[in-house]
RNA sequence: GGGAGAGUACCAGAGUGGCCAAAUGGGGCAGACUGUAAAUCUGCUGACGUACGUCUUCGGUGGUUCGAAUCCAUCCUCUCCCA
């Protein structure tokens, strides 16, 4: 598996799609919005010629009502990655979600999913009395983690107890932190701009998606806007504009904002990760090379 | 030519003698992250230092004062009004 990674607005998915040809293999895609349907502009889906080159999933492959995660993503991927694999030496995986692209090459904990009740309950809660509730009734379960977690952030807070009472076991007790072995090799390939130059691209990617009638998409999405799947740059500002509170000049200026400040946190997630291959914009002959070896590695 | 007003950190903008290295917002930087992850959260943003701190700042210069972004003088720049 070789896996195409960068910020929002590297240019991974043309990246992945001419590495996807030069070997005939499918596209898999590594990102948490583009799954959905109806969502093509604002989250910058491969375009027809691109979908046309490489056969690809995960995209446009559920609707934003469907309930998925990261642990839902795992799942089908590895089920798809090994039917992929009976017929193809090489599956390219394209995406931006880090997350994604961990449980993709690692995997997730054997968590449960959310019980929608429970979750439903801890959020009226968490707005009735408060996340030091939450956070309280979690020291007592799971003292341990009540020592490291980030207790002002309210998901982190709300999912570890959501864990422990639908267990009724320590939520750090359930997690190994261990890597799942996966039965291909993967190699990582990062698309690393020049910062200032990156956000110049994805200002102008905005005014382009715009132009394209993002405006028109939303609208379309209008009865959804509460759904996960749309709590998405790009989406939350256009609803705030068609709405209301905000002229379309300052949605477009926040859009553009909010994708540098997404880009920036996707850059700092990649930093971490030691096994990336960066390369420079451009350099088909780097990533030619880093793709070469490996494929030669692999027979 | 006459009159009025304004110049504050990257930007906007508050502050009108000590509590001011200077509110607030914007922009930015750094970080965290296991079933909501394009989400959510944290810290920093004059310089140097881990830190108590030290040093240099509020258009320029010079003064008043124990003490000035704040008062006075003068110069420079900009805006508006009258001619």
């Amino acid at each position: 598996m070789i896996v195409v990674l960068g910020p929002t607005g590297s240019g991974k998915t043309a990246l992945g799609v001419d590495i996807a040809v030069r070997f005939g293999a499918p596209v898999l895609s590594a990102d948490s919005r583009q799954v959905y349907r109806g969502m093509a502009i604002g989250t910058a889906q491969p375009d027809a010629a691109q979908l046309a080159a490489a056969k690809h999933y995960f995209i446009a492959s559920h609707d934003v009502t469907d309930d998925f995660s990261c642990a839902a993503y795992e799942r089908e991927a590895l089920e798809l990655l090994n039917r992929l694999f009976s017929s193809h030496n090489v599956v390219v995986a394209v995406g931006g979600s880090g997350l994604y692209i961990d449980a993709l090459c690692q995997g997730m904990d054997p968590l449960p999913d959310a019980d929608p009740r429970l979750r439903a309950e801890l959020m009226v809660r968490l707005d009735s009395q408060g996340l030091e509730s939450l956070s309280k009734q979690l020291g007592e379960l799971d003292p341990g983690f009540y020592a490291t977690v980030d207790r002002s952030n309210p998901r982190r807070v709300l999912r570890a107890l959501e864990i422990c009472l639908q267990t009724g076991r320590p939520y750090s007790e359930l997690r190994s932190g261990k890597a799942n072995t996966r039965d291909f090799e993967t190699l990582k390939i990062g698309v690393m701009w020049p910062r200032e130059v990156l956000y110049e691209r994805i200002d102008r990617r905005v005014d382009e998606m715009v132009a394209s009638g993002l405006e028109h998409e939303v609208r379309r999405l209008s009865d959804y806007r509460e759904v996960n799947a749309l709590q998405t740059v790009g989406y939350r500002e256009m609803f705030d504009y068609i709405d209301g509170r905000i002229d379309l000049e300052e949605a477009v200026r926040l859009i553009k904002r909010n994708s540098r400040r997404y880009a920036k946190r996707q850059m700092t997630w990649f930093r971490r990760d030691g096994s990336i291959h960066w390369i420079a914009p451009g350099d088909e002959g780097a990533a030619e090379k880093l793709v070469e070896n490996f494929v030669k590695r692999q027979k």
